[in-house]
DNA sequence: CTCCGCAATTTGTAGGATGACCGGGTGACC
DNA sequence: GGTCACCCGGTCATCCTACAAATTGCGGAG
């Protein structure tokens, strides 16, 4: 008798497989380094077609739970998912992860003013530029992507790559959330005068100047969301 | 041993796939909430079949880019990948990671002075404690972790879920590579009155005042690696 | 005009065919 | 006896056809 697999009707059978073979590396009964069986014994013993199990299992490879050896087989690499920490970071509220982006713009408009070339600054000017044209007009899609834009290359301008990549994935998903729960209206102007100040602190080499022309950028949106989303009760002393 | 003979690149044509959709993805040449060509589509377009395409289509629904339903499509569902991180994250030096961990404290102390309660207090107090009993001997590894523990600390305090997730996330790597590369003897020692500074300045409830405080902290770890790791050479103006 | 139902489109699943690759076994050859 | 080319069964990689299921949109009946 195969094991019941229609208990989920919502969810797509490649779905459900993933969830089973998660479950057996959770459950240790297959350690690092096993050789799972086979697609076809898999196909057989849940009841589906080779293919969901190939699309299944292609899911945890790519996830680096497991490696496929064509020729030998599939092989357990780890069983504890690394990604599991980020994905478990959207169910943080947007209030949490925007000033957690904060954290790390501030830090990096410091070490841009030190570390900022002649290209960051092309970069930066250009931004600007950029901003200042799509500034007035209602487009904004347009401008939310400028912004972005802008604010990556703040970021890359400080020359760390752990720095970079952490906040470019927060970076989307803040701006995403922010669009989705304020909508384009509720979005807050941007402040050219402000974004110009940080280029401008950056160019100057004043790491603190920097920090605080960021900080100012960035209190808006923070603001904004705050008004739409009351502080935490336990943050009374 | 005899020299490592790397094997030819032989990637799979699904991992070829998903890096094309990804490039549609970080390019923006598809936005979030498009539909993205059929199955059909893509794999005549890239002339591979549709097994193929599925596949990684199915890597990405699982990663959380796309979204696919029945009967109507394919869409993107966000541009935010966080398997990009963790990839960026591998390539990072141990500066690049402790400056972000800077970035997440210095942050964290600041709001830590507004929203600290009274157990985060007791907690820092504690840990303070902690450290001074264990601080005069030359055992590395228990002063590490009273260390470690005091940082969770002052980041617990700051009360923001994602702050704390991505920091407990990275304290531990920082930790490790620490250790790794500076050696016991080269760790430097811990200077009590700036950790006492620090929590001083988070009751006071002083965010400014935390935050320099956190910073002068951080610093000393930071000029370690630092000695150790010359600046890159890109990052002359 | 509304409502029902059918056709078209698209993804979901099944299973087969073929090829590439790996490991071990076999046997010829030195 | 040792070495090595070759074959064979097992496994993954890719492609294919076929059909099922879900959704949309259109068109005709009422």
């Amino acid at each position: 008798m195969t094991p019941e697999l229609r208990a989920a009707d919502r969810r797509s059978l490649v779905d459900t497989v993933v969830e089973q073979l998660r479950n057996q590396l959770a459950e240790r009964a297959w350690r690092v380094g096993d050789r799972i069986p086979t697609e076809h014994e898999l196909a057989d013993r849940l009841g589906v077609g080779r293919n969901t199990v190939r699309e299944a299992v292609r899911v945890l490879v790519h996830a680096g739970l497991l490696e496929s050896r064509q020729g030998q087989g599939t092989f357990v690499r780890s069983t504890a998912d690394p990604s599991a920490v980020l994905r478990g970071m959207k169910q943080a509220n947007v209030r949490d992860v925007l000033e957690l982006r904060i954290a790390l713009e501030t830090e990096a408009a410091r070490l841009a003013a030190t570390r900022r070339t002649r290209d960051d600054l092309r970069r930066l000017r250009a931004g600007l530029r950029a901003l200042h044209q799509h500034g007035p007009q209602p487009e904004g899609a347009v401008q939310a992507d400028d912004d972005i834009d802008f604010h990556l290359a703040v970021v890359a301008a400080a020359h760390n790559t752990a720095l970079t990549e952490v906040y470019g994935y927060f970076s989307s998903s803040v701006r995403e959330a922010l669009v989705a729960s304020l909508g384009q209206d509720g979005m807050p102007r941007l402040d050219l005068e402000t974004h110009t100040a940080l280029v401008d602190a950056i160019e100057s080499g004043d790491p603190q100047a920097a920090e605080t022309a960021a900080r100012n950028l960035l209190m808006s949106p923070l603001r904004a969301v705050e008004a739409l989303i009351p502080h935490d009760t336990d943050t009374r002393p």
